[in-house]
RNA sequence: GGGUCCUUAGCUCAGUGGUAGAGCACCACCUUGACACGGUGGGGGUCGAUGGUUCGAAACCAUCAGGACCCA
């Protein structure tokens, strides 16, 4: 087991197929109602159960299963439910479509009874891609309580609701005006109404006054419904139409004689004409109005909103064909005054789109006050609470203005209402007149025949809470186990829909909220920050993701942006990103190439996971021994320290639901602590001949895995699953998924390891810092000196070179106290201590001077900056004494920093070397420039590396140089202080009077190679300061502001937490990996 | 019309009174014995605009501009 191998990099496929089998294979998520754990019951808002998971679905479940995951580690009973929606009006029109497209037949020629039959199949037909996808994603759902919203159980619960509510007076039926949808031919209920701007007309009629030349201009946007007017209406205090008052016009088109009112209520006189059609049977306005004044109510369409009986000669036309029609006729009459565009909110219906009638119709209507006033004090109370508690007030809003729920829906797919009407005597059934008896069954006595009508999708949604759990069986375990439930987790888009129904009728039937929290997550949207929807087509499938997709089955969007179709990401890949991207209150911009981020950090997690099964040679962690109690080093006890952190700041980041945070503190400690130094730390003990260091680093890094996958477990369950299970080491359970979440452990966190680690990480970067700036080959080895005055410092660095060293990529290190600088060398200040590398015979000084050159004036300007600080008198005297003192200290340090830079540069000051002119005979350069060179230093033995190179280049002088090339070469070398290599090119030049061109051979290794053609520089000694251009890039390197002393800053303040995968490390300012060194 | 939210590096976003941050992208150097889905180093921001409060504003207040969403 200690040695399992590995595969080279994360296969999320394999690994996730066989672990989605086993965990339900082994019913890790079955719950049980007898359990002694504390409860923790989540219940899956029902998808349509015909429709397929999209990315707010995905989102929905990445956060429910973190939450469930979670809770269930840290002992919780947990149940998280599954199920779906029977989607009345969504899943009837695609069945009627799918219908009308295969047998070109209506569910009217089918019957009721036959159409229905047709949804079931259609149901068991897409009704497993759900579920399947639910799989897939890796979510913990207990499936063996998988509900659907029709079946038995709940289609009683909701038969059981409606009779009760009706008991309670708080179901009745009315008729009245309802917005309806003449394509679906079923009434709506107010929010499934959108409103729409849309740029329609305004037409002016006139409308005659009986018995009177005079006439009323009325302005319309919908002239139509002039056939069913059955006033004309005027602001009471209008002058311009007082007299008029209480006299008829005559409607035209129809000749009826309609009276003109006064109602200040619906009449704007600023408004047009001020005078206004009143049609009560089609518009909201017109109907309260006609109620107002008691006027009579016409309806003049059909249930397909073409003109009836009541519309005279315009009997059959389509709504906006009578339009036409109405207009043209007015035309001809001369009464059609004005035409001119106007804007107007149109109401169109959320389900087919078109716009709606508001019809007279009979109803069963919820009384919503009475529940609305339950559920507005519970919030009050706090005894449920939302996250973010902004949504609070939106609730508060809308429950404090509800309206009387209109639930019933004149479709056949869905509940269908418990209510009976008597069969008259000549067989027929007046659902308008006569009055209906409300139970489960019809009345033992006469003939009934039930409601036709089905009852909103959304009323049986609002029993889920409780209706999944066995209710109205009171007695039911489920139902005493979890109820009420501890989150409900959805988009913010359906607070009213659900949440705030459910709490209603949670609060009626279970006299308790239906869950504690309501955790609101924002919207998923594309790249774009547009909504995702089929019509727009960049609906993306969560599946396309986890497994990749070819092209063809991608929205054209997706498409676009990648041509060659989706790599496969994995499902922890997606998760980790959902949970990355969830910032509370805000919506959620999709970005594939993120996705593609965290499929590397799962890479990286497999990588170091292989690299430490691969080094644990027979180590078998049997837990006996607490980590704390092995004798540690200060690596171990540093990571340990760390992790503690990371299990404190996730946990606590889970709390506040904050699983930005959470995603973020794991990402940082696994890849930027972890992978990043603690693994390169490890290898000098693996590698190493102690044994002791070798035991103690391999069960930190067992212990560490062990811990950091079950804490990343919630987030990502497959690849920490099939690690964890990898881990040699002994365990009480068999699955991740049920063992114990990390808690805080005192025990681990040790100051004095962190900051003792933090002056070698310093050191480590400040020596990097050169490295990098000066392209120095992370094969070639360097000597280092760090000066300290800190005797702390200096024996810490001391005493860890062996972590130094090949971190930093070291020959040699030296640590001493302030003192002589040594020359031209490289200088990084740092916090506490001074950094030198010696770059003569490595580096172009040149380079060197300007990096530090910039560093000053970096230095220089950030002190220049707080020092205006102190130019304002009132500073000094009103600010905190604190921040007044760090920022004299930030300035002291600062200045300090520029004159140690200062000094550097002119110790650094370019040599003058003087090249007697190639013509003057043989010279003796190194009794020429003995003087020049005295400070020099000549590294005593340069580093193999350094020495091949130099032989290569060496050979490569033999052939192909012409005297200009060997100058300058020359003159490289001397710039290196390699006296004896110039002294030899210096002579070669002269010898070699027949220049050949080529260019050396030499590579681009440590050594200088000057690869330009030479150049026919007739020019008889180049004389160059610097000439030997060791690296390319001949344009001034980039300076070395680093920023000031990073790793100081003591890890724990963790600054708030932040969000996205990596935000402010902990200790390492940068956290740089250390790899290269070794060699 | 009412309400909510957003505007910080090329992109996506943290930061909410005291030295501008992360990831990705970018540049340079590296096929180093876990990982090129990698390593190291680096560049890049008048924090939407204007005014105010304050010793000090990306942050608080006001106004404006632009954008998103909800409700009527």
């Amino acid at each position: 087991m200690s040695s399992a191998e590995l595969s080279k990099s994360y296969e999320p496929a394999e690994v996730e197929a066989r672990w989605s089998k086993k965990w339900l294979d082994d019913g890790l998520f079955t719950a049980d109602p007898d359990s002694k754990k504390p409860p923790f019951c989540i219940v899956l808002p029902p998808p349509n159960v015909t429709g397929s998971l999209h990315l707010g679905h995905a989102l929905t479940a990445t956060i429910q299963d973190i939450l469930t995951r979670w809770k269930r580690m840290n002992g919780f009973n947990c149940l998280w439910l599954p199920g779906t929606d029977h989607a009345g009006i969504a899943t009837q029109m695609v069945v009627e479509r799918e219908l009308m497209k295969t047998e070109k037949k209506t569910r009217h020629d089918l019957g009721r009874e036959e159409f229905l039959k047709r949804v079931w199949a259609w149901k068991k037909q897409y009704g497993e891609r759900i579920g399947e996808q639910h799989k897939l994603l890796g979510a913990s759902l207990d499936w063996s309580r998988e509900r659907f919203t029709m079946d038995p159980g709940l289609s009683e619960a909701v038969k059981e609701v409606f009779v009760r509510l009706h008991k309670d007076g708080l179901i009745y039926r009315a008729n009245r005006l309802i917005n309806w949808d003449p394509v679906l031919r079923t009434a709506l209920s107010d929010l499934e109404v959108e409103n729409e701007e849309t740029n329609g007309t305004l037409w002016s009629i006139a409308y005659p006054v009986e018995d009177s030349g005079e006439k009323l201009i009325v302005a319309t946007t919908r002239p139509e419904t002039m056939l069913g007017d059955t006033a004309v209406a005027v602001h009471p205090d209008d002058e311009r139409y007082k007299h008029l008052i209480g006299k008829n016009v005559v409607l035209p088109l129809v000749g009826r004689k309609i009276p003109i009112i006064a109602d200040g209520i619906l009449v704007d006189p600023k408004f047009g004409t001020g005078v206004v059609k009143v049609t009560p049977a089609h518009d909201h306005n017109d109907y309260a109005t006609g109620i107002r004044n008691k006027l009579p109510m016409i309806n003049i369409f059909t249930e397909t909103a073409y003109v009836n009986e009541n519309g005279g000669p315009y009997q059959g036309l389509e709504r906006f064909a009578a339009r036409k029609k109405v207009l043209e006729d007015l035309k001809n009459l001369e009464l059609l005054v004005e035409e001119k565009p106007h804007k107007l909110p149109l109401a169109k219906s959320q389900r087919s789109g078109v716009p709606v009638e508001p019809r007279l119709s009979p109803q069963w209507y919820v009384k919503t006050k009475p529940l609305a006033e339950r559920a507005l004090k519970a919030v009050a109370d706090g005894r449920t609470t939302f996250v973010p508690d902004q949504w609070t007030a939106t609730f508060n809003r809308w429950l404090e203005n509800i309206q009387d729920w209109c639930v019933s829906r004149q479709l056949w797919w869905g509940h269908q209402i418990p209510a009976w009407f008597p069969v008259g005597p000549d067989s027929t059934v007046d659902f308008e007149k006569s009055t209906p008896v409300v139970s489960k069954e019809p009345p033992a006595e006469g003939q009934w025949v039930q409601d036709p009508d089905v009852l909103d999708t959304w009323f049986s949604s609002a029993l889920w809470p409780f209706s999944t759990l066995g209710w109205p069986d009171v007695n039911s375990k489920d139902l005493k186990a979890w109820y009420p439930n501890q989150v409900m987790e959805t988009g913010h888009d359906i607070i009213f829909f659900w949440v705030a129904r459910m709490m209603m009728m949670g609060l009626h039937f279970m006299d308790d909220v239906p869950f504690r929290t309501v955790y609101l997550h924002a919207m998923v949207r594309d790249e774009k920050g547009e909504k995702m929807s089929k019509t727009k087509g960049n609906v993306i499938d969560p599946i396309d993701i986890i497994q990749g997709a070819p092209p063809e089955k991608l929205p054209a969007s997706v498409k676009n942006k990648y041509p060659k179709g989706l790599e496969p990401m994995g499902a922890d890949a997606l998760r980790f990103t959902l949970a990355a991207l969830t910032q509370q209150g805000r919506d959620i911009k999709l970005s594939i190439d993120r996705i593609g981020g965290y499929k590397a950090f799962c890479n990286k997690i497999w990588n170091a996971t292989r690299f430490a099964l691969m080094n644990l040679g027979d180590f078998q962690e049997d837990g006996r021994v607490f980590i704390g109690e092995r004798a540690l080093s200060l690596a171990d006890k540093w990571i340990l320290s760390r992790l503690d952190r990371a299990v404190r700041d996730t946990n606590e980041a889970l709390e506040r639901y904050a699983f930005s945070d959470a995603a973020s503190t794991l990402y940082q400690f696994l890849w930027g602590e972890f992978c990043d130094w603690y693994i390169e730390l490890s290898k000098g003990a693996l590698y190493g001949d102690d044994d002791a260091a070798k035991e103690s680093t391999r069960a930190t890094l067992v212990f560490c895995l062990d811990r950091v996958m079950r804490l990343l477990h919630p987030f990502a369950p497959f690849i920490t699953e099939e690690i964890w299970q990898k881990l040699p080491m002994a365990r009480t359970v068999d699955s991740i998924a049920i063992a114990e979440y990390p808690k805080h452990d005192e025990r681990l966190r040790d100051e004095v390891a962190e900051a003792t680690m933090a002056p070698i990480i310093t050191a480590i970067e400040g020596i990097r810092t050169i490295r990098g700036e000066s392209n120095l080959s992370p094969a070639l080895r360097i000597e280092a000196l760090i000066q300290s005055d800190e005797t702390i410092v200096r024996g810490t660095l001391e005493t860890y070179k062996r972590y130094v060293i090949p971190l930093a990529g070291l020959a040699k290190l030296s640590v001493e106290p302030m003192g002589t600088k040594p020359p031209q060398s490289a200088a990084e200040i740092r916090h506490q201590m001074e950094i030198y590398v010696p770059l003569a015979g490595i580096v172009d000084l040149a380079e060197e001077r300007e990096r530090l050159k910039k560093d000053i004036a970096k230095s220089e300007a950030e002190a220049a900056q707080i020092q205006k600080k102190f130019e304002n008198p009132n500073y000094a005297t009103r600010a905190p004494a604190d921040v007044v003192e760090k920022d004299k200290a930030r300035i002291a340090e600062l200045k300090s920093r520029v004159d140690k830079l200062n000094d550097n540069l002119k110790r650094i000051a370019p040599v003058e070397v003087r090249v007697a002119p190639p013509a003057a005979g043989p010279v003796n350069l190194e009794e020429e420039l003995k003087e020049e060179l005295s400070g020099v230093t000549v590294p005593a033995d340069p580093d193999q590396q350094v020495k091949e190179a130099l032989t290569k280049l060496r050979e490569g002088t033999k052939e192909g140089l012409s005297s200009q090339d060997h100058r300058d070469l020359g003159v490289a070398y001397m710039n290196m202080g390699l006296v004896d290599d110039a002294v030899r090119e210096f002579n070669a030049a002269k010898e070699d009077d027949a220049p050949k061109k080529k260019a050396p051979a030499a590579k681009k290794k440590p050594a200088p190679a000057p690869q330009k053609a030479p150049a026919a520089k007739k020019k008889p000694a180049p004389a160059p300061k610097k000439a030997a251009p060791v690296k390319k890039k001949p344009a001034a390197k980039k300076p070395a502001p680093k920023k000031a002393a990073p790793v100081k800053k003591k890890p724990a303040a963790k600054k708030p937490p932040t969000k996205k995968p990596a935000t402010k490390k902990p200790a390492p300012k940068k956290a740089a990996p250390a790899k290269k060194t070794k060699r």
